[in-house]
DNA sequence: ATGTACGAAATCGTATACGATCCATCATGC
DNA sequence: GCATGATGGATCGTATACGATTTCGTACAT
């Protein structure tokens, strides 16, 4: 009768709005108002938030309510580099385990996103660019490490303001860098040589927001 | 009146008790049993059980109940693998960090666990190697990174098996591993090269498991 | 004007209740 | 004997209800 819990819909509404930055940081999530909304009573909801307490989406105070995470430029910052750490080392073990099609994907997704650079749009190019890291990573044989690289994402998109949407000049970097990158691909480099460079590219966006911000350069 | 939410203690309670071992992995976690013993109704008890769904400790089906993650010796290598990635990062970003006084209480944690090498206890040893390693990456300036850290250790400690308690011979290369790297923290070494030497030593043990399961090294 | 006390409204926290779903067991037919 | 289908019990999923707590506005005293 009914294919998903009215708690996982619950959820998966709530992901998906401060995903996609309809509910803005420090937005209150009054339990009653969103129950009403989804036509259900307040215990699945509060179940969706407990989940979203988990995975450090929303903050929850006891007897106060729930708030969507706030902005905190160290924490986003923080999360891009985990993600870095992350999201390189999933692309090295994801690296063998490349088809020749896979990685002529990823080439046509950053051909795209080289297209993207002459009438530049910041939302393209960070969904086209996502897409290039994930043809790279997807298949990644520790999907422990691919859950924590989708949730890192979860977080930065939850958390994605304005002020870091883009950095100027950082866009062109990014693509050579990934044309750098398939090349060691290409030519089956050792995975902790894949490593570097994956999580090298990341730094490098790291830094330059935290170049903007006026912060030292990440050490690691 | 009540310090606690009850659903936080029923959290608190069950986290406990699977990190313990208390509750064997594939253990039937009944929501009506729990809250009669914690003297409170389901609904507190689901809520805990949906953050321990988040965190990976339990599983969830629909219309079926939960269960203490189940042992799976894939996950539970892949989750070692995924440590070894996080804790070398937080390890090197919290060198910098680590006070003379900080690596002498390593130093000191280091020399218990080579008493321990004569009359081997793996309960303690496993005890004493958490301490050494929390005391070099505790003050790890990127709180996320911890965070993962400890999740990691909570899913190693909720899944192990007596089957992986010892691979023989590996302790005594770990405390040596332990003298390499406080040697190298104690140098002031790059944070490269002390990533890849805290993240080696898990290898190590990492390659060891794998061996004993008939399995590659890991690639990374 | 500022600070405090109080009361009302909003919201949370959880017990209870009941329908929905699943699973094990047993009966039935082949 | 084995497959198939019915039945009862166990368990889950969620609506509702109500007490507990916080918050906010207002009145009052200083």
């Amino acid at each position: 009768m009914m294919a998903t819990s009215k708690s996982e819909q619950a959820y998966t509404l709530l992901s998906d709005r401060i995903a996609s930055g309809a509910l803005v940081p420090g937005y209150r999530l009054v339990l009653g108002t969103i129950a009403a909304e989804l036509g259900c009573s307040v215990v699945p909801v509060r179940e969706a938030i407990r989940k979203l307490e988990a995975e450090g989406l929303v903050l929850f105070e006891r007897n106060v309510g729930a708030t969507v995470a706030s902005v905190d430029t160290e924490l986003y910052l923080h999360t891009m580099q985990t993600l870095s750490v992350i999201e390189g080392a999933a692309t090295a073990l994801a690296a063998p385990l490349l088809t020749p099609e896979d990685l002529g994907r990823a080439r046509a997704i950053n051909e795209s996103l080289r297209q993207t650079l002459t009438d530049f749009d910041p939302r393209r190019f960070t969904e086209l660019n996502n897409q290039f890291h994930a043809a790279l990573y997807e298949n990644c044989p520790n999907p422990h490490i691919l859950d924590l690289v989708h949730r890192g994402w979860a977080r930065l998109a939850a958390m994605r303001t304005s002020s870091f949407d883009h950095v100027p000049g950082r866009a062109h970097h990014s693509v050579a860098e990934h044309d750098g990158l398939l090349d060691l691909l290409a030519t089956g480099a050792p995975a902790e040589e894949i490593e570097r460079a994956a999580r090298q590219h990341r730094t490098n966006t790291l830094n330059a927001y935290l170049a903007a911000a006026g912060q030292p350069p990440s050490a690691i």
